[in-house]
DNA sequence: ACCTGAACACCGTTCAAGT
DNA sequence: ACCTGAACACCGTTCAAGT
């Protein structure tokens, strides 16, 4: 009953259509939702037939991952100054694992794999540009804290979506929790509890990325 | 054949003893290793006891992960400037991960828990003393780039582990792989990718320290 | 070459039954 | 109150058999 087309195979499996499947699934319902056999019934197939174009989930969830950050990193245009490049980075990203927080685990645990290098390649051509003289500490520090920010954020998407709530009353049932703290042993967090409801996630990451920028620069003035 | 001692139920389970020997597997065999059933042979009971004094494996991972951080944080003493204690706050977990690598998941992935909370609390008692003017951008960055760089080292060495290889014969294959990129493409991390065999973690991490706290101190001289 | 789908090994969690 | 261990649901991976 198939027509397979001499050079589309236009009804056949392939491997980018999983991949787009399995973004899918994941980004309607997060990492636990991405099954062999979901996606399997959703390619209308069998769960075995993916492994003839996957390795294995590792895999599937690494170039799922990698899709995603080529497309993000390749809509931020260069800005004037490579100080505003590396924030407009930081923010794309940011942004990116914000409304795919599966990303998060994976990109953290994927140590020195396509995604990660093509983070660690622009920012460290930006940071090369401005000349620091501690190049790698500077780019490794970068890097570590978008990734550190990242993976915090998806952390507290995928645990709010688990439980069935939104951001703020999660980060709500947080502040309660350090409200209730002993404020003799935790002085610090049970003062803080109050202003956790109003803060800005995003404000917050693009304050710190401006500290590690300012620090790398030479002194100025 | 038992004796139960009428206060110290010595030969019962408890909690303590249950993430005790849940610490030990983990040690031993990493996230992968922790199983009910390898717990509860290592306890010699059944896999279903444990869940008399555990909620689940989330609350057994995390509070795992508080007692190891709780002692670690109790080991740092304090140093005579807010500064250099953040510092010393900063290598103890990093060396606390680097030897309990499942913990970098596990904090990573357990926002507003206790775990973190202690961290928070140290961090921004210091900075608190600094009187750093925004106060929660610079808690917040130093807590989000340790636990990035964290997570990162723990990846590492989870995944060197899952592949039998030691620390720098990871290096090794990861620069290999880098050092076949296109280097039209990949400019920067091809053109670093020799010097990643000899760089110093450790070193690396306390470089990115100090420059977010030259951040946040007011400029000097 | 590529797909099917049953089978396997494994694992977190539950629960009726015991003490 | 606390433990036992069989049973359940689920999931990644394999593989003999098909086309």
């Amino acid at each position: 009953m198939r027509k397979a087309s001499r050079l589309g195979k236009r009804n056949s499996l392939s491997r980018d259509q999983i991949i787009e499947a399995a973004i899918s699934i994941l980004d309607e319902s997060g990492k636990g939702g991405l099954t062999f056999q979901a996606l399997a019934t959703r390619l209308a197939t069998g769960a075995g037939a993916i492994y003839w174009h996957v390795e294995n989930k590792d895999d599937l969830l690494i170039s799922a991952c990698d899709v995603v950050i080529q497309r993000t990193l390749h809509s931020v245009v260069e800005r004037p100054t490579p100080e505003e490049t590396i924030r407009a980075v930081g923010l794309a990203l940011f942004d990116c694992i914000d409304t795919h927080p599966w990303m998060g685990t994976v990109l953290a645990q994927t140590p020195g794999k396509m995604p990660m290098v093509r983070i660690l390649e622009l920012i460290g051509q930006q940071v090369r540009v401005i000349g620091v003289v501690e190049e790698w500490a500077a780019v490794s520090a970068l890097l570590s804290y978008i990734l550190g920010v990242a993976g915090q954020n998806a952390a507290n998407a995928q645990f709010a979506r688990k439980h069935g709530l939104d951001r703020s009353r999660f980060l709500g049932e947080v502040a309660d929790v350090w409200a209730c703290l002993d404020a003799t042993a935790f002085p610090f967090v049970s003062s803080i509890s109050c202003k956790l409801a109003e803060h800005d996630d995003r404000a917050d990451f693009l304050a710190g990325i401006d500290l590690l920028i300012r620090a790398m620069l030479p002194v100025k003035r």
